[in-house]
DNA sequence: TCGAGAGTTGGAATC
DNA sequence: CGATTCCAACTCTCG
């Protein structure tokens, strides 16, 4: 009896948390058949963790038997450009370490190359689906797909259920709180979360008991088939670097580093990192969180609390918290604004007639500008996939309204193809910034390419790792003395 | 409606 | 060396 109030204490709220994210009539006439058991697939694009699952939770507690799924198809990935080897292992990793966490829980990862139209039609007949469900996601092509789904679903009859947690925030709420507009200025978004208060707390935890009533059958998975693929698998190329692993147990690892140090945290300043340490500066979370490793709504209630015990501490847009609020800020404005990644069509962006230079654009894609600043940070890029905040503002002057007037377009596209944390609308976002296209207008204020980065960097260390001046090996021996100023 | 004020993170000169 | 002011002059928000 116990255990049914629980039972039902659950249901309630995951009820609760869709019911506010769901509005046409067909949902509500969902919600009168939502007791049935459903024989459920579970599609894994964002979202790739167990903690602060909402939908997945919502599937289990929904269903007797449930499929998670990944499908391997390259759309998902990104529409129009290449992903680098870096971010492939990355996803891989990710990927893999969901497996094995799904494994833990008497469950597993089926992983399936394709068209997701074709796999889902395909599976949906094999395994008798009732349900499919998935993370909400913001961008055009995932809303595309969502529709293809709910028509799918009429069409094969099963229900389609997405609820949010890849924001902080149901980002079509903060859209009405302000008008049915975007606001384009980071002190409006501010004031419009105000009114809307806090981001909704992280959900609750997945455990084996949920994967007890809700079974994945065993018999269904062929390893072969369905295994998650090997970077060879794909002719993509291993890393060479191993200072990025993927994966949920990672970001939660990282994550749990960074908030030991609670003055660090409740301190922190972005214009105060700095943007050419040998390691970084910063938490380094952005690739887990564009992923889904991690969850977004977990850091951010986790530094409410450290903010809380804190005597006093940072505020937004340089505090930690505010990290995260820029990054619901361009989700918030990508979501309402079309053909966000691109300058024609786009009502926010400025329309300039930029160079066209496949020249300046290779050498500068390429780390050979000359500039060694410039070219120690695109070296980084390409082998890391990682870079801080304001070196990737140096490059993205440089290449745009600095010095080459090449297209942001151009620029987005190859930190596209190479950063690990590459996001949509985050990516577009800082690009129309950084060229003074949207967002910032002031386009006289330009980055040295030179003397700003000897201002954090007087002796060139930075740019002579990246030009393979000493081994990174060395560069650690050296500089263990000061890790807790350089955060690893 | 229109003008004042403000804008995450520039740089140089000056005190 | 740090803080302050000016540079030059865009766009969004708000009253």
């Amino acid at each position: 009896m116990h255990i049914h109030i629980a039972e039902l204490k659950g249901f309630a709220s995951s009820l609760h948390v869709w019911r506010t994210c769901t509005h046409s009539t067909e949902d509500l006439q969902e919600l009168t058949t939502f007791t049935m058991p459903h024989r459920t697939i579970h599609i894994f694009r964002k979202g790739l963790r167990l903690h602060d699952n909402p939908t997945l939770l919502a599937a289990l507690e929904s269903s007797d038997v449930i499929f998670p799924l990944y499908i391997l198809d390259k759309n998902f990935i990104t529409s129009n450009t290449n992903v680098g080897s870096n971010r492939w292992n990355f996803l891989l990793q990710s990927i893999e370490d969901l497996h094995c966490n799904l494994q833990k829980l008497n469950s597993c990862l089926f992983v399936i190359k394709g068209d997701y139209k074709q796999v889902l039609r395909d599976y949906v007949q094999k395994w008798n689906i009732t349900q499919v469900t998935v993370d909400h996601e913001i961008e055009p092509y995932y809303r595309d797909m969502d529709e293809n789904i709910t028509a799918m679903g009429q069409e094969l009859g099963f229900q389609f259920l997405s609820l949010v947690s890849h924001t902080l925030y149901d980002i079509r709420r903060i859209i009405t709180e302000n008008g049915g507009r975007a606001p384009l200025t980071y002190k409006r978004f501010l004031h419009i979360l105000s009114r809307l208060g806090d981001p909704e707390p992280p959900s609750r935890e997945i455990t084996e008991e949920h994967f007890m009533k809700c079974t994945t059958p065993a018999d269904a998975f062929v390893t072969e088939e369905h295994r998650v693929p090997l970077p060879e698998d794909l002719d993509v190329p291993r890393s060479k670097s191993t200072n990025w692993i993927g994966g949920e147990s990672q970001g939660l690892r990282r994550l749990e580093q960074h908030l030991e140090k609670q003055g660090w945290v409740s301190q922190f300043k972005k214009p105060q990192t700095i943007p050419n340490s040998l390691l970084p500066s910063t938490t380094g979370l952005s690739p887990y969180f564009s992923v889904g490793c991690l969850s977004v709504r977990v850091f951010f209630q986790k530094l409410s609390t450290i903010y809380a015990q804190a005597k006093n501490h940072s505020l937004p847009p340089v505090s930690l918290q505010g990290q995260l609020l820029w990054r619901e800020f361009f989700y918030t404005v990508a979501s309402y604004t079309p053909n966000f990644t691109k300058m024609a069509g786009n009502p926010i962006c400025l329309q300039i007639d930029w160079y066209k230079d496949e020249d300046k654009l290779n050498k500068w894609t390429k780390a050979q500008t000359g500039f060694p600043w410039i070219d120690a940070i695109m070296t980084q890029l390409r082998e890391e996939g990682w870079i801080h905040h304001l070196a990737r503002h140096a490059v993205a002057c440089f290449l745009t309204r600095g010095d080459l007037w090449i297209s942001w377009e151009e620029g987005m596209k190859v930190f596209e193809e190479l950063l690990l944390d590459a996001d949509y609308s985050i990516n577009a976002g800082n690009w129309m910034w950084l060229s003074a296209s949207a967002f910032f207008h002031h386009y006289t204020r330009i980055f040295c390419p030179v003397r700003f980065g000897k201002r954090t960097d007087p002796d060139g260390n930075y740019i002579r790792v990246s030009n393979g001046d000493f081994s990174p090996q060395k560069i650690l021996a050296r500089f263990k003395g000061l890790s807790c100023e350089i955060h690893l």
